[in-house]
RNA sequence: GGGCGGCUAGCUCAACUGGCAGAGCGCGGUGCUGAUAACGCCGAGGUAGAUGGUUCGAGUCCAUCGCCGCCCA
């Protein structure tokens, strides 16, 4: 062969960082990602969608898996021949952005929001959106997540809002919009109400709060009182009802002076020595009235303070007697309501107590709960008190605790078409599958309407005026049709100064001031990154539903949910066909990151230490759904198991091929001709390829990454080991070329399979062999299915058993593998000659005898066989020497020994040309010499010199 | 209180439909090495969270309970 490089050469000590950055130059340069959709345009579609990231923060290493899965598939679909576009997209309204700025700005509130100008207000928040999408850009690039970030989608453009504003009406059309006075979880400091997603998300364990118990005096005997419990003092001047069960059983007990009333089975929260004096069903209880704790409020005429039934009281805590709050409650509106009891509030909007709630006026309710219990106490009227530890939600941006206020907001009628939406996600491929009817099927089945509305700032407008003479409501669906330019601004405060006439009374409509929850713009994005309906209608109907979406299980309640119920009210079916759900990035020891354990790893430190590739590579190789233990321990195992090894592969391959001039041109040694173990290979390699391409077709990304895993072992620990000597043997016939040849194209497949998961390192390795061709340019590899040899894997595995089964019987004899052996017998049918050499040669034995019953060695060593092995053993320690003098793989040396006459010396005579050949040496004398490195060591008790020198 | 997921070797995790419990790391021993931040072989290490049930046979199916995580109330 020529000596002519053919491949730029590959150091050992590879920075697999630094790698990456010289492959993220490349790709800047060659614009391979925009190669590669422009390659496939035309093509099938694949069509995934992107879940916008929150434009607000940092990203962390939970997003790097998020994004290896959000682009593994569009790669693979991309090499077999897809158009996946990937258009990038951010989400850009919401409660973050404005706390962000609120921050910044030093207030809070929305007062002083207020005061400081809503137009100013938001446009620092759009600021501070860009602010951050440069560095979710950047990160995206350096985890080599491809997307089209040039024509993202943005929430807040006038197009992308007039589409949400389309939604709107077409929902409003079909009546699924209303304003209802309800109950919300409410943030007194943000000022505006939660949607059950956003309740979610806030919920803190074991949070103290006060445990009350209050005397609610008769008011016909205030010597008895009923008595109730909350955990809320600060509703108690608002109570105007107390509830009990029909059907359960009441007593009334004399304790000291006074009577008490409550539920017989919870008797046990009476402190001392009591004697019942009746029994009673609760409905006998129904109708009594009782005082007031606080005096102010209601007109005195109002029906209040009275005992009604509820089919919500339970006897499971406090006294059987539910204490009833109306506007703090959900259970308690809808009672009161039904009832027909009185519904006022005691509370403003920030939290605070009216100026009529004398005692507590302007106090914040949670600063409030020990004040009235004191009052309470001080007028009788507090039973007992303590302190209970429980579940309590809080604000999921701002910390605050939430409090359960009742407002008008304005409602989708999800909960109408709850059926239609479990069908819809019953027709989903969820991954993995228990998702569908487990957490996403149960949250669909307790579906309650969507509270769109949010009394904030930075947001899609809610597009509803309303007649201020009339009342009439009008859904607007462009700015047009509010005889703006299309590309206004539609943001507030602009939109609000917007007035309508009445269609109906000629009155003027203005419109209703809320934003909407920012999950509805996300969940509109199927439509809205196109400007739907009002331009890209071809494109939509090209690009909907989506073949692929993924990210993590909170998603659930969030995009999952937003995306499904707005494609499924306006669509009738879902948006997406496909859905990888993912668990959580938890830490070594499985707790959620966060700042506060200090646990949380830094993404760009990971990618920094062992490269982008193997963080990726470790999320595909980890459990979908589960939650994902990271630590830089698991990585670093990794990258010594797997990265290393792939690489000191292709490394050597590179090296000798090099030093060989190995033409990838030549002729190709014909299948059948090539020895077993490169048949066996190519089979092995064959059989991957089907595995990988199937199970990324099912969208199996563990399933098509652990397959991978193990043939990079098999290709390191078996092929390259067991075929090192044909490489650098000096020969140049068809063996090796052989060995080339099929090593040279499983690393070219290799480096096609691994292009999902790691595209830098496949690309590095792929440009490399294919003389600068990039792997994400080209196709998916294609199993060769003349290469599968089902016999001879069969074959090559009861091999390597029965190498296993000659080195333990080698141990159990004590006889090490250096010394060569006569015979091992062994039990079955013979193997072909290939397979059984590879065997003998393993064991270092000269004949393999089939048939016996059992694996057995012949354990006698004759002077032949004694000779040979001492033979091996300089050997070694020779080849030891040359590594020690820094010589090259192939330098030539000249080797000289010193011994005195005796069974070594004999077998050095006897095997010099064999001593010759496996250290390199032109000459072996005897006798010693001046050396360049020199050794005086003990082969089994015999002293022996041992020296050699370069030669030149 | 309800739901979902998990619980398999010291650690991290596998095992298609029920069929002799596995790998990697770590540990002890040993061998091999121009074999790579190596590799091989042997060994120790398991009441499979617990208890019951179905079955010829249960890590796998059913029931109850426990612990962890997430979600809901």
């Amino acid at each position: 062969m020529q000596t002519k490089k053919r491949f730029q050469d590959v150091t050992s000590r590879v920075n697999f960082p630094e790698l990456e950055l010289e492959v993220m130059k490349t790709w800047a340069e060659e614009r391979t990602f925009e190669r590669s959709l422009e390659l496939r345009e035309g093509g099938p579609r694949f069509v995934f969608y992107e879940g916008p990231p929150t434009a607000n923060g940092k990203p962390g290493t939970h997003h790097v898996l998020a994004r290896t899965y959000k682009d593994v598939i569009p790669r693979y679909r991309t090499m077999k021949g897809y158009y996946v576009e990937r258009k990038a997209g951010w989400d850009t309204h919401g409660l973050p952005v404005e706390l962000e700025i609120e921050k910044k700005l030093g207030i809070s509130g929305k007062q002083q929001i207020e005061e400081f100008g809503i137009a100013k207000f938001n446009e620092l928040c759009r600021q501070s959106v860009y602010e951050y999408v440069e560095d979710w850009r950047r990160f995206s690039e350096r985890m080599a997540f491809w997307q089209d970030y040039d024509h993202a989608y943005w929430t807040l453009t006038s197009d992308y809002i007039q589409s949400v504003w389309w939604a709107l009406k077409k929902m409003w059309d079909q009546d699924l919009i209303y304003k209802g006075f309800r109950v919300a979880p409410y943030c007194p400091r943000c000022m505006t109400p939660l949607s059950s997603h956003e309740l979610a998300q806030g919920y803190r364990d074991d949070i103290p709060d006060p445990s009350v118990y209050v005397r609610f005096r008769l008011a016909e005997d205030p010597n008895t009182s009923i008595l109730s419990w909350t955990t809320t003092p600060w509703t108690l001047p608002g109570n105007v009802a107390l509830a009990v069960g029909n059907d359960f059983d009441y007593v009334k007990v004399k304790q000291g002076d006074e009577f008490l009333i409550l539920a017989e089975a919870r008797l046990d929260v009476l402190n001392g020595d009591y004697e019942i004096v009746e029994r009673v069903k609760g409905r006998d209880l129904v109708g009594k009235r009782y005082q007031p704790l606080y005096t102010y409020l209601l007109p005195k005429d109002a029906y209040a303070h009275v005992v009604v039934d509820a089919d919500f009281v339970s006897l499971e805590e406090g006294t059987g007697v539910v204490h009833t709050s109306a506007a703090y409650g959900a259970d308690d509106l809808r009672l009161c309501q039904e009832k027909g009891v009185l519904v006022r509030h005691t509370v403003d909007l920030r939290g605070r107590f009216f100026p009529e709630v004398e005692k507590f006026a302007g106090q914040f309710v949670k600063d409030a709960d020990p004040n009235i219990t004191k009052d309470l106490e001080e007028r009788g009227l507090l039973y007992a008190s303590g302190t209970i530890r429980h579940t309590y939600p809080f604000c999921w941006r701002c910390g605050t605790p939430l409090i359960y206020y009742a407002l008008d907001s304005w409602y989708i009628k999800t909960n109408e078409h709850k059926h239609e939406l479990v069908k819809n996600n019953a027709e989903t491929n969820w991954i993995p599958a228990h998702i569908k009817d487990g957490r996403m099927g149960e949250w669909l089945r307790n579906n309650v309407d969507w509270a769109l509305s949010r009394t904030r700032y930075w947001g899609t407008p809610l597009p509803l005026w309303v007649c201020e003479d009339c009342g009439e409501v009008r859904a607007v669906e462009s700015a047009e049709e509010l005889g703006l330019a299309p590309d206004a601004d539609l943001h507030r405060p602009f939109i609000d100064e917007v007035t309508l006439e009445c269609a109906r009374c000629g009155g003027t409509a203005y419109r209703v001031p809320d934003v909407i929850d920012g999950w509805f713009d996300s969940g509109a994005m199927p439509f809205a990154q196109r400007g739907f309906p009002r331009q890209g209608h071809e494109l939509f109907e090209q690009t909907f539903p989506a073949d692929y979406i993924s990210e993590a299980i909170d998603q659930t309640r969030g995009w999952f949910y937003s995306l499904l119920a707005e494609s499924t009210l306006l669509f009738g079916r879902n948006s997406y066909q496909n859905v990888i759900c993912l668990g959580h990035v938890v830490d070594e020891g499985g707790k959620k990151a966060s700042k506060s354990r200090g646990n949380v790893l830094d993404p760009n430190y990971l990618f920094d230490k062992f490269g982008a590739d193997a963080v990726r590579f470790f999320f595909c190789s980890s459990t979908v759904g589960e939650n994902i233990r990271t630590s830089e321990t698991y990585l670093q195992e990794q990258t010594r198991q797997f990265f290393l090894p792939l690489w000191n592969v292709y490394s050597f391959f590179v090296t000798y091929a090099n030093v060989d001039g190995f033409d990838v041109n030549a002729a190709e040694v014909r299948s059948t001709e090539r020895p077993v173990l490169d048949r066996w290979l190519r089979s092995r390699l064959a059989g991957l390829v089907e595995g990988v391409d199937l199970a990324l077709e099912r969208y199996d990304v563990n399933g098509a990454v652990r397959p991978i895993h193990s043939f990079v072992d098999d290709l390191s620990n078996w092929y390259v080991r067991r075929s090192r000597r044909r490489f650098w043997k000096s020969e140049s016939d068809a063996d090796k070329l052989s060995a080339y040849e099929t090593l040279y194209s499983t690393l070219v497949t290799l480096a096609g399979l691994l292009a999902p998961f790691t595209p830098f390192l496949a690309d590095a390795m792929y440009r490399n062999l294919k003389e600068g061709a990039s792997v994400h340019l080209s196709a998916f590899p294609v199993a060769e299915a003349e290469a599968f040899d089902e016999h001879l894997e069969q074959e090559m595995a009861r091999a390597r058993r029965l190498v296993e089964q000659g080195l333990a019987a080698r141990d159990a004899a004590r006889l090490k593998v250096r010394q060569p052996l006569r015979v091992l017998s062994v039990p079955g049918d013979p193997l072909s000659e290939g397979i059984a050499a590879i065997v003998r040669d393993e064991l270092n034995v000269k004949a393999l005898v089939f048939g016996a019953a059992e694996v057995k060695l012949d354990t006698e060593i004759d002077e032949e066989l004694r000779a040979e092995g001492l033979a091996r053993e300089i050997v070694r320690q020779a080849n030891d020497l040359r590594k020690q003098a820094g010589l090259r793989v192939e330098d030539r040396i000249e080797l000289y020994w010193d011994a005195e006459d005796g069974v070594l010396a004999g077998a050095l005579e006897r095997w010099t040309d064999y001593l010759a050949r496996e250290v390199l040496a032109v000459e072996v004398t005897r006798g010693r010499q001046s050396a360049q490195q020199e050794a005086e060591t003990k082969i089994e008790g015999e002293p022996l010199w041992i020296g050699l020198k370069k030669h030149s």
